[in-house]
DNA sequence: GCCAACGTTGGC
DNA sequence: GCCAACGTTGGC
C-alpha cells in the first residue's frame, strides 16, 4: 500500500464537506507531476488530506476508493481523478509549523516542494504524522 | 495584500 | 530550444 497527502482550499473543498458528501471525485488537477502521483493511486491507499491557504495543516485520513479515470472537468482526457472517501479525522490536526521543525519531516515535499498539490508520503513519514496528531 | 517560487506560454 | 513575460499557488 502506497501513502499519499492531497492539499485543498478548505475554501474550495474541505475536509468537513468530504466527511459529509462520504465520497469525493478529486478533480482539477492541472499538473503533471501531480497528475502521475494520482496515476499510482491503488485502491485502498491512505491519504493524508492537508488544508493549504486556510488552517495550513493536515486535518484528517482518507482512502482512495477508485483508482485513476480521466478527470470528468477536463477537456483533455490526460488529465486523471480518483475518488476519495473519508476515514478518519485527526484528533488533533498536524500544523505546518509543526511539520517544519520535525526533523524527521525534512524530506516531506509539503516542505521542499510545496506548490505540489498531490505528493507520495513515506511509511515513517505517515506514521509521523499520525504521532504527532495524537 | 504581498511576494517568492514555480509552471506555462510565446516570440525569436 | 532558449528565455522573458506572465499567471498561479500558497505561505506569511
Amino acid at each position: 500500500m502506497n501513502r499519499w497527502l492531497v492539499k485543498s482550499e478548505p475554501d474550495t473543498y474541505s475536509w468537513q464537506r468530504l466527511e459529509k458528501d462520504g465520497e469525493a471525485v478529486w478533480d482539477g488537477v492541472r499538473n503533471y507531476q501531480a497528475r502521475n502521483n494520482l496515476r499510482a493511486m491503488k485502491k485502498g491507499d491512505l491519504v493524508l488530506f492537508y488544508h493549504s491557504n486556510t488552517g495550513l495543516e493536515v486535518v484528517g485520513v482518507a482512502r482512495v476508493t477508485q483508482e485513476s479515470f480521466p478527470d470528468p472537468t477536463a477537456d483533455d482526457p490526460r488529465w486523471l481523478s480518483v475518488k476519495l472517501q473519508p476515514v478518519r479525522p485527526l484528533k488533533k490536526p498536524v500544523p505546518l509549523k509543526q511539520i517544519k521543525s520535525d526533523s524527521r519531516l525534512k524530506d516531506l515535499k509539503l516542505v521542499t516542494h510545496s506548490r505540489l498539490s498531490v505528493m507520495p508520503v513515506t511509511e515513517p513519514e505517515f506514521e509521523t504524522i499520525l504521532e504527532l496528531s495524537k
